[in-house]
RNA sequence: CGGGGUGUAGCGUAGCCCGGUCAUCGCGUCUGCUUUGGGAGCAGAAGGUCGCAAGUUCGAAUCUUGCCACCCCGACCA
């Protein structure tokens, strides 16, 4: 492990892939564009799944599987998903392999060429709704509410570890229902959920909002979002729900007997977040000195590290931490007592900051005769001497403190590079600054499209809780009745 | 797919312009001793088809050509 990150302000984009190889959370592997999620990083990962999945079963939803190949057919049925995925499959068109006759390796075995081409999904909505098909006669087969934790493969051809892998990791839910307000329900208790679990997990604050058309789900009538700051300023797309009508249900030709004996086209949604939100987690908060992981995603939440000279101190030390580690265990905090000694206590200390561990506990002879233990905040890198006796309630309370703490960080960079705008000119200088302009923008694709070219920036979401408030379009002067955020993107 | 860059020990690198004891240095690893409150010190040791292939040459990490991989910037996207 050698030392040092690059600083955010010099290269933001290296201190990010350099923090996310050396915090050992991922490394790109053999395949361009895909990666290694490592131990540690996975581990998060699986605390947010378990969040997650906790929240999908309390609202009603089970998890299934559907399979990895979609025959091509299913593709073209739905005409704009088309439009929207074809350009990055990727595509099996054979089913084995043989010994190269020249004797170098194998080759594709040109026989065993298959006769309906599959397609490693992109999404599932084609499988699935292929399946609900079948699912689906009366009123009383609805609603299906499943979600699916699974990889899909999108062939980028720009990637970033997390941020856009050609695979990658992510829930996909898909629901079914008899009617279209209880779709429309679906898809926004789905993104309140998705908002619940950036905020309140997470502790990175989002925006919930509309795509615009330019930038909705292909397939989709509505795409509701939720969009984060990171810390240079760029908007990441954190979760998005789709109310998608009855677009895949006439695709696919999804029908049941409502009460009265109609035959009805059900109505669907569809819902996801991904390892993306590991790079979210990774921006919003981390600094020049590694990660810095909210306590209720943290795989280890606090680390105790003896400082002793020999033996016998590390026995003495060791007795004093033993009911430590239990009672905070009893707690349901993870803790870890590194007595490792291989490394020295300042190698430790670098170390569980650079993994972002919450809290630090250090604790020599010196501590033991005052009775006290020297605790350190990752978030602020504050350190001070707390006492034994109730330690555990301490820590207990300081790791929601911290949660709170970069909950309110984030919260407080997000204010201060949020800015309104009301002249193009102001526009163009602003956006060069980075973060969210709220924006006067007269609903038109091309307006959109303009200011686009011109400056990268897109309409990150119409916000729900933007004000009615009459004005003129930044960029076209024309009238509009509310304010969009626009920002670079990830 | 365009434009730029990189490829030398597990990791990070010097050398490349101007071919010849040049394979450099740091981290890490191993051994020993001393250390342990912010990335330890000393002594010793191991570790390399210089991305791959062909060519030029008496001689190639270095020059030429081709290929491969990765990174950055664009077009595309969660």
């Amino acid at each position: 492990m050698s030392k040092g990150l690059p600083k955010r302000s010099e290269n933001y984009s290296e201190w990010y892939n350099e923090l996310v190889k050396k915090a050992d959370l991922a490394e790109n592997s053999a395949v361009r564009g895909c990666m290694v999620i490592k131990p540690y990083g996975f581990s998060i990962w699986e605390k947010m799944q378990r969040a997650l999945d906790d929240m999908f079963k309390e609202t009603g939803h089970t998890n299934a599987y559907f399979p990895l190949f979609i025959p091509k057919s299913f593709l073209s049925k739905e005409a704009s998903h088309v439009e929207g995925f074809a350009k990055e499959c990727a595509v099996v068109t054979h089913y084995r392999l043989k010994n190269d006759p020249d004797g170098k390796g194998v080759i594709v075995d040109p026989e065993a060429k298959l006769e309906e081409e599959l397609i490693v999904r992109p999404t599932s909505e084609t499988v699935i709704w292929n399946t609900y098909k079948t699912w689906v006669q009366s009123h009383r087969d609805l609603p299906i509410l499943i979600n699916q934790w699974a990889n899909v493969v999108r062939w980028e051809m720009r990637t970033r570890i997390f941020l856009r892998t050609a695979e990658f990791l992510w829930q996909e839910g898909h629901t079914a229902h008899a009617t279209r307000k209880e779709a429309e329900e679906e898809t926004s208790q789905m993104l309140d959920i998705y908002a619940k679990f950036a905020e309140e997990w997470m502790a990175v604050p989002v925006i919930k909002g509309s795509k615009t058309a330019n930038e909705r789900f292909a397939g989709a009538e509505d795409t509701l979002c939720i969009e984060a700051m990171m810390q240079d300023g760029k908007a990441l797309q954190a979760g998005t729900s789709h109310f998608l009508g009855q677009n895949f249900a006439k695709a696919f030709d999804v029908k049941f007997q409502d009460k009265s004996g109609n035959l009805e086209y059900v109505w669907g949604t569809s819902w996801g977040v991904s390892t993306r939100l590991m790079g979210a987690l990774i921006m919003a908060h981390s600094d020049d000195l590694g990660l810095v992981l909210p306590p209720k995603l943290a795989p280890i939440q606090v680390v105790i590290v003896p400082i002793y000279k020999g033996e016998e101190q590390l026995e003495v030390i060791s007795e004093k931490v033993k009911p430590i580690l239990k009672n905070l265990k009893a707690k349901g905090i993870s803790v870890k007592f590194d007595d490792d000694d291989q490394a020295r206590p300042g190698w430790k200390f670098a170390e569980y900051e650079l993994k972002g561990v919450p809290v630090r506990m250090a604790i020599g002879m010196r501590d033991l005769e005052n009775n006290v233990v020297e605790i350190a905040r990752r978030d602020t890198l504050t350190k001070e001497s707390v006492s034994l006796d109730g330690v555990e309630e301490y820590i207990s309370d300081l790791l929601e403190k911290i949660q709170c703490n970069i909950y309110d960080k984030a919260i407080d960079f997000r204010k201060n590079n949020t800015h309104e705008v009301n002249s193009w000119d102001e526009f163009l200088v602003k956006i060069e600054e980075g973060g969210f302009l709220l924006a006067h923008w007269d609903g038109t694709s091309e307006t959109e499209e303009k200011i686009k070219d011109l400056t990268k920036a897109t309409i990150r979401c119409i916000p729900f809780d933007s004000k009615e408030e009459e004005g003129v379009c930044v960029f076209s002067g024309k009238p509009s009745s509310r304010r969009v955020i626009f920002a670079r993107s990830y």
